[in-house]
DNA sequence: TTCTTCGTGGTACGACCGTACCATGTTGGT
DNA sequence: ACCAACATGGTACGGTCGTACCACGAAGAA
């Protein structure tokens, strides 16, 4: 046999390459072809790693999903070693804003993917819907976890701010991307009502940005 | 010359056959000849009144923007007579909630438009993003109005919570339209936050449902 | 009435796209 | 050393899509 090569890592650099001119030229608008001359490959090659576009473009939604759930995760970890919930929260509803390229292709592909599932049944049948509920359910049990502790307003119920504050995030994103918003708009909206939900402890008055 | 046809007219049935196949099928997955046999017409004559297919979706983004605001209007006429400005705002912010086929329809079309316009800069050119600027405006003047007449929290910033409810409706729309979430569960989160900003005259109690 | 312009139909062309087929070098196993 | 499984390339096929071309009837203008 010839050398033998790491399927699995293959995979992953034609992903990448669809990923990266479908965040270009739009998710509508790329081919297999395209996908190959990115990547560096023939078309046969891409053929031959994905049978079909079809488990191609599956794939790839997997991989976006799974490299950006990691970069989330990282920043969280930045965030340093027992950040606040607020500070958290924070972290969470602002990394999915399209600040920078990679957030960017992100949340354009995101979109075009939840778009095209409604119509295309073999991407409404892939749970990729499983992350934003992870998302709740994360910030919920924070906010749940911050009013016990005295540091958010008590009378809110949490799993609403919770799908607020997402719901929000996701269409200020999108503002971004049409150039509709700037980040500093949108983010000033989600500190607003970050503010509101997190009520500092009696006497250290509102959290300045 | 022949039945000397009116143009505009035989352009709006083109038109909403477009809206109707590409709300069912996707508006990645029409075609030209798909958008004739919806209209009942030849291809030849789809070719004739819009002479090229970036002038059909151009022409029918603005069909369906325009339909839909008449539908708002009309929706918000039905409302009453004089109704008040809480009113007016909850019926604003759940018209473009996806509740029926036309609502659904308008909101997988624009969604796509607003997605493709991304990066495809002749849809990026068309000036589709002023309809919800002009939405956010009316919905700010709205609560600003009920501030001045005792009618809504004084200390809220109007425009922000304008700008807050319309995005969240947007997101909330999609989660309808992908079948993540459901209408109740939508307009539960937007109703919540209406009660926030829009506080009742004292003494009348909060306002259910 | 005749002519010219408008509305409409049918059809062909060139390009592209996803997929299938055929060929070939390469290397690990025996 | 040979063979079989594997990785890779090139290319052709069928289909579809947007667009262009050609033809013809129908009706207002002269």
């Amino acid at each position: 046999m010839p050398k033998r090569v790491d399927h699995e890592e293959r995979r992953g650099q034609i992903a990448e390459a669809l990923v990266r001119v479908a965040g270009r030229r739009g998710l509508h608008a790329v081919g297999m072809r395209d996908v190959a001359a990115e990547a560096g490959v023939s078309l046969r090659l891409v053929q031959y790693y994905f049978e079909t576009k079809e488990k191609l473009l599956l794939y790839g939604l997997q991989h976006l999903t799974d490299r950006f759930t990691a970069r989330v995760g990282a920043r969280l970890a930045a965030a340093g070693p027992a950040p606040g919930p607020r500070a958290t929260a924070e972290a969470l509803v602002l990394a999915s804003l399209p600040t920078d390229e990679e957030s960017r292709t992100f949340h354009l592909l995101y979109s075009s993917y939840a778009i095209l599932s409604v119509t295309d049944e073999a991407l409404a049948a892939q749970p990729f819907i499983d992350n934003p509920d992870a998302a709740e359910d994360a910030l919920a049990g924070l906010i749940a976890g911050a009013q016990e502790a005295g540091l958010a307003d008590p009378g809110a119920d949490a799993r609403t701010e919770a799908v607020s504050l997402l719901a929000m995030a996701a269409t200020l994103g999108t503002s971004i991307l049409v150039g509709q918003r700037g980040p500093e708009s949108a983010t000033a909206v989600l500190r607003h009502h970050l503010d509101r939900i997190f009520t500092a402890p009696e006497g250290t008055g509102t959290r300045e940005v």
